[in-house]
DNA sequence: TCCAAATACTTTGACGTCCAAGTATTTGTT
DNA sequence: AACAAATACTTGGACGTCAAAGTATTTGGA
């Protein structure tokens, strides 16, 4: 089912005729909704025969970037930026596949740690080539366009107070 | 628990030293998957109060832009891009708290048409103003930032075939 | 006319996310 | 030293999404 209008352009046009206000901001939201539709359908579609979906990806490919292959699972959350239970439920399937383990942290026992597996290696290495095979579903952005669209949603982001830059970086 | 350094920029550094490809394609989709969730949580937040969420929203605003308020519900699936699945579930709950109605197709009986109630619309109303007070979510973002993204997300949803440009109007 | 295929919607089940509450442990104050 | 508050994680429940299968109806040939 392929429409032959842009439905957000119709959106616009019927939110203007109903006298709706900020328009613009409502385009730019539909916008960014519809692209991670698109991304996210895409990406899943890719990881499905890894055996993986994104953001057990995330997970292990996270994991993979620390000199010891583990991290306490509330940085995991704090850096991926998903709820303490999302974490818990993920690495229980990472676990469940073999792919991660739980270990208690040396010297605080609250905390758990994640240790990737030699498997959990293995596996994010091919995970990462699926991904970069499909360009991580923005095949269709041009060069210019990913810039744009990273520049733009910075802002965005910053002004979210996702992270604050130090005064010393400043642009 | 803010950072004091940009995730997406550290993910980068990281691709790149342990080598994977694609590394500006993976910031672009990582930056469209983070925005998401800057708005989806701000715009459920701003939907709350009002006893709505995005998708019912959705599914109210496109029938207040039919001329009868009406719609099967096979067409909202189509132009919101969600699941039969999911209008069956989002119109059940839009009856229970009697915004919208089921009503036979006059001529084709495998059809089920959505009705805007008086109640459901007044809520869209009230749920219009929330939103435009919040800016959709894309407060932060500037009128070139929004500009950019709207342009960038067209050329990905065009070229992922979300609608056909007619040749009367390429741009 | 008849019937297989297509269409429209619903149901069921697997997953994922979040919130709120619960348990265990550590920290910071008095 | 004692203990309230903070921190770390897990559990249970509400909700949302999608895929696959099921039911009802219509369509499009043979």
């Amino acid at each position: 089912m392929t429409l032959d209008f842009d439905p957000i352009d119709e959106a616009a046009t019927n939110w203007r005729g109903a006298g709706w206000a900020a328009v613009d901001a409502m385009t730019a939201a539909t916008s960014i909704t519809r692209a991670h539709q698109i991304l996210s359908g895409r990406i899943d579609a890719a990881l499905a025969p890894v055996g993986l979906n994104f953001s057990r990806f995330e997970v292990l490919a996270l994991l993979s970037f620390t000199k010891e292959g583990e991290l306490p699972l509330g940085k995991v959350g704090d850096r991926l930026q998903v709820h303490p239970a999302s974490v818990t439920n993920t690495v229980n399937r990472l676990e469940a596949d073999g792919l991660v383990a739980r270990k208690p942290h040396p010297t605080d026992r609250r905390t758990t740690l994640a240790v990737l597996t030699r498997a959990g290696r293995r596996r994010v290495e091919q995970a990462a080539v699926a991904l970069a095979e499909i360009e991580f579903g923005v095949a269709g952005l041009t060069g210019d366009g990913r810039r744009s669209v990273d520049a733009a949603i910075l802002e965005l982001r910053v002004a979210a107070g996702d992270f604050v830059v130090p005064p010393s970086q400043r642009r």
